[in-house]
Parts: C-alpha cells; sequence; structure tokens
DNA sequence: TAACTAATAACAAACGATTATCATAAATGA
DNA sequence: TCATTTATGATAATCGTTTGTTATTAGTTA
C-alpha cells in the first residue's frame, strides 16, 4: 500500500503539501494538484484511514447493535440504517448480540475500543449501566434507556390499540394477544396497553400470551400458540406482536383446521415482507421503518456535532388490512 | 477515554510494562499485574485499537460486501457470517451494495482504506477488475471471479437437477424456470443448467424465465410471473430460483385461480424461513448456508495467514419436499 | 523598491499503542 | 560472592496522517 509519502516523493513535492491537497486547506496550485492527481492515480493511493482516524480521534464509523440479523424486521431495519449512514458518510460495524449478555457487553467494548462515532442500539436486553458514562453518542430504537440517551419508537401504544380496534370492529369476542418476553420491559410492551385499554373499554375480554426469550431466538412460536388455542378454544381475534408470530399462527390455524379469517381474525406488527406473502396475507401494523431509520441517522449525527437531540422520538403507526382480517377487496 | 499512559501513571508504571502486561510478554510480576488491573478498572481502559491497528498495520474486521441485507437469503448469509467471524475475533464492516456498481466500488475503497484484514464478497454484480493487486484477501459467495480469488458455492447444477427431476417424477409436463438475471454471469446460472440437462434427459419441454436485476433489487417478481402464466397457460411446474420468487408465485397462483399443488407444482431454493410459512409450504432447495458461511470465514482466516486455500469449494444441496409438491406427511 | 501574496519546503509534534535497546536493580542460586 | 534470572525504567522509533511553525522563493502590486 503506497503512503502519503510515496505519492509527495513521485509527485515531487513535500507530504505537508500532498496532506493539503488531499484536505483542500491553504495554498494549492492546480499544477501541484494535477501532480499529486498522477502520482496518486500511478501508485493507486488510498489514504488510510486507520491513521486518520488515530490523529482526529474518532472514526466515521457507527457501532450498531442488534439482537437478530435474521428476523426480517432487524434486516429491514438494518438496510434502511446502512443506507441512510452510508449517505452521511458513516460507516456500520455490524453487532449482533444475539440477545446475549456477554456478547452484548463484548460489543460494546469494541464499539468504544474501536472509537466508534456512535452506536444505534436495537437490542432489547441490554441494561442500561453498560452505558453509563461511554463517553459517546447512542441512540436506541425502540428501547428507552432513560438514562439520558435518545430513543426512536413508533407509537406501539397506538398500534396495539387499532388492532385491538380492528379486531372487535370485525365481531370478535374473545381476544388473545401474543406479547413480548414476560422478563424483558421494553417500549413494544405498551402493545398490550394499548390494546388492553381498547378491549376494556369495549368489555372485550382478552387473554395476554407472554413469549420467552428462546422463542424471540429461534423464531419458533409454534408450539406456544398451538398450546394457547387448545387451551383457549373460544378465540375468535389474535393480535401478534410481530408478522413472523402471525405467520405462524396462521400455519398452526392450518394444522388445527381453523380457517382464517372465517373462524379466526389475525393482526401482525411491522408489515414485513412475509405479511403479504403468506396465505391469506396479513393484516398489520405498519412501522414506518424507513422513516425509523432516518431519524436515527440524524439524530446521530447531530449527537455526534455536539448538538441538542429529542430524548424521545415517537412515530405514527397504520393498520394495514389485507385478509388476515377479511375478504380482502381484490377478491 | 484513558490511554495507555494514563493507567501507567496511575500504577506507578512505565507505558513498556503496562503495554507489556497487556501483551504477556517479558517479565511481569504479579504485583505489577494486579496494579494494572487496578488502574485499568479504575479509569474504564480499553486499549485504542485504532493506534493498535496503525502499529500492527491492519485490523481484525472484515469487509462483508452484500447487494441486499432484506433479501431473507442474505440476511440468512449474514447472520451466519457475523457469527462465524465473531468466533475468530474479526469484527464486521457492513457493505451493503444494493448492486449499484458505483456503490460497491466505493465499499470496496472504503474497506482499503480501512485496512481490513480480507473481504467477503456475496455481490453478483461486481466487475473482478476492482478486485485485481488489491492486496487484499477476497473470499467470494456464490461467485466464481477467477482471477486466483476463492470460492464457496452450492451446488447450484445439482439443485437444478432435483428440482426438475422432482417436478417431472410429480408428472408436471411443461415446466416454466424463473431464472437469474439475465444480464449478470453468477454461479446460480448452473441451475439453470443442471435443470435442463435434467428436463432434456426425460423430454420435458421448459421455458426459461429470466429476471431483472431491478426485479432482483425490489424483490417484486409479481408482474412477471403473473405474464408468464398467461402467456404459458399449459405450465404444470415451476421452478423458482429463490423461495421469495416461489413464495411471490403462490400469491399470483392463488390470484389466478391456479391451485398449488392440484394444478401446479412449484420449488424453490434456498430454504430460508419464509419457506415454511407459506401455504402451502415451499418445496424447496436446501442451501447450506451455515455451513457455507463458516467455511468462507475459515478460509479467509487462513489466507489473511498466508496459507494457501482451495480455489474452489461446492457444497452439496438438497431438496427439501414441503407441500407445493404435494400434499405433506402432516395431512 | 518595499510590501505584499501565493506556493511550497523543511521540520517536527501529535494521535495511542507496540516494541526494541540499554540500563538498572533486586532476587535467586550455586 | 559472583553470575544469573527476573522485573522494571528510560528512551526512542515506528505505524500514516494531520497540522503547525518557520523559512524560502517567485510573482504581484502600490
Amino acid at each position: 500500500m503506497a503512503t502519503l509519502k510515496d505519492v509527495a516523493k513521485e509527485a515531487g513535492l513535500t507530504t505537508s503539501t500532498v496532506s493539503r491537497i488531499l484536505n483542500n486547506r491553504g495554498y494549492i496550485s492546480d499544477n501541484a494538484r494535477q501532480k499529486v492527481d498522477v502520482a496518486m492515480k500511478k501508485l493507486n493511493y488510498q489514504p488510510n484511514e486507520v491513521a486518520r482516524s488515530l490523529h482526529r480521534k474518532s472514526t466515521n464509523t457507527i457501532g450498531l447493535i442488534v439482537p437478530h440479523i435474521r428476523h426480517p424486521y432487524f434486516s429491514e431495519m438494518i438496510s434502511n440504517l446502512e443506507d441512510q449512514a452510508y449517505d452521511k458518510g458513516y460507516r456500520i460495524l455490524l453487532c449482533n448480540s444475539q440477545s446475549i449478555q456477554e456478547k452484548e457487553t463484548e460489543y460494546i467494548n469494541i464499539c468504544t475500543g474501536n472509537q466508534v462515532a456512535g452506536i444505534i442500539l436495537c437490542s432489547g436486553t441490554v441494561s442500561m449501566e453498560l452505558f453509563e458514562g461511554i463517553g459517546i453518542p447512542v441512540i436506541t430504537m425502540e428501547r428507552f434507556l432513560g438514562n439520558g440517551t435518545a430513543s426512536v419508537e413508533c407509537d406501539n401504544k397506538q398500534g396495539g390499540a387499532l388492532a385491538a380496534q380492528k379486531l372487535i370492529s370485525c365481531g370478535c369476542k374473545n381476544l388473545l394477544h401474543v406479547g413480548n418476553i414476560g422478563t424483558i420491559t421494553m417500549p413494544a410492551d405498551q402493545r398490550t396497553e394499548g390494546f388492553r385499554e381498547a378491549c376494556e373499554k369495549n368489555n372485550i375480554p382478552f387473554v395476554e400470551l407472554l413469549t420467552e426469550e428462546g422463542q424471540y431466538n429461534s423464531m419458533a412460536y409454534g408450539e406456544l400458540i398451538a398450546e394457547a388455542l387448545r387451551k383457549y378454544p373460544e378465540t375468535d381475534g389474535l393480535f401478534a406482536n410481530s408478522d413472523v408470530i402471525a405467520a405462524q399462527t396462521l400455519q398452526v390455524c392450518r394444522k388445527m383446521g381453523i380457517v382464517v379469517p372465517e373462524h379466526m381474525k389475525i393482526i401482525g406488527f411491522d408489515d414485513v415482507n412475509i405479511a403479504s406473502l403468506t396465505t391469506p396475507q396479513l393484516t398489520t401494523i405498519h412501522q414506518p421503518v424507513k422513516e425509523m431509520a432516518e431519524i436515527a441517522v440524524n439524530l446521530l449525527h447531530d449527537s455526534i456535532a455536539g448538538k441538542m437531540v429529542a430524548r424521545r422520538t415517537v412515530l405514527p403507526v397504520r393498520l394495514v388490512e389485507r385478509e388476515t382480517t377479511g375478504f380482502s377487496a381484490g377478491f
């Protein structure tokens, strides 16, 4: 790898001059600029970002901590975040915590050790102490740390309410809600809150089904749901906290001979790809993932620049009606 | 951020000694080790990886270039690669090229500029000149560059053959194959080869449908497939080059009143999550993604260590029978 | 011609860690 | 006691870049 020094020698200039040209500061003649251009091309010169970073004491890398990559909600989110980050000149250091505390802790250390400019945290299981006095801007997605860190969320409560209202207006009398991991508190719990309030207001009973971390990690909810449907056979409406859960519910229903939407209405959450690939297609609560990603990166960018930044940003969700709550217009 | 110097001062030692302790070389007393330990904890010291990297002239980062993140095959692959890389002490610099030449080129420069230890390339659209004389080990997945770069592939040809044999043994007489992007050559083209050979051997006619880059990027194949099915109404067996395409085909069939598997058998490729979330569930060709990821990281690891490495590794695939080629055992 | 600007050279410090060399000193052992 | 081993200090170079200082030159302008 050619260095600045090599380029300088090749161009017959000093490193100071070449560096000035690269960074556009001070006096520069067109002549010198051209000579450097030629030399750079000839030597296939590529500035060493590591050296640059060392000097300026920070990188243009964002540490992105997620609990999963294969889960469609997260791959969607990661994709959007990468897009936004790239546009702003940031790179992504991909940290998959797999919801494992140890791995999360180590990844946080890796982030600080590698002098990332900031961290975007999508992970739900972190204990916030890990971020105390970390000295790096942190933006959380769907996770409120409460230690001064800015968060971006969708309006989970509204989502829960919309789901309940829809199911109720479809005539469902006995609802089941497949919720979050029981042992961990996160903004997504608000979905249950919104759901509960709407149910209570309408005097409709509902059962809340807590999930386990293992299920979250393996994305295997089939058994859990089948059991619940056996235990609560009167269920005629189900609200799942993700489209993955909802899609698996469809499979369970089919195996049990429960016809959707005739015998059972289903609403998912997220509105990811699979929502329109199941049969029937999923009615779901749409999360504005793209906007959330954009806002997150913007917040981080401002935060890195030392600007003051909104503590909490909540974006609206909307109900997308497909087929699991009734016949679609298309048929 | 505390530096080595700070730790040394705090521990009442010199930087040489502390560095020796950190790197376990030379003579070290338990006493000193303890003092350093205490000082590190107290100052919350984290070695500056950037400085380390500069000194040793390489990082422990792998540049991972993919054309997509949201596509389930790639999110699956990325997830497995991260897992393997983490175990070997590598970090992932996530580069989403979106199949855009420009972005790919810039990301390659970013990788070299950031002194990555190696690159794993999953992207299909790169022109290999970009990797000429890059001076960094490169492993390609499902992409044979032919410039000395090692590649990891699944046995695409076998996959195509398996699909054709299955469809034919199911009694299909008129096959449709939704293939790759017409304008780009890649190992996955071999699926078509294997499919063709098996069809010819059995004297079964088939139509090959080429896809476009735009469709690949947006994952929207619905229109293309609907048109093809209108044009070739006699089709009774379809082999798609990905589960995403197959899943969309299911939706198209439903809209067109074509009953799967009775009127039409479908086989996908990849065996990702959605394959078991559609109705009926997809029969598909399983790619050993985990093993491919493991091998890729191992190859890169060896390559970085200067070892000689297999030019081409081809892993077997297998047919996973679900419901789109007949009634599943479960019913 | 003096005073200026523009362009570059020459040199060195700094970023934070590693590492090498040499020196020093205590502990150990024969 | 002398030689050896063990442990550390002191100092400096290095990685590649940025940046600051001072000096030097050529050209411009008043």
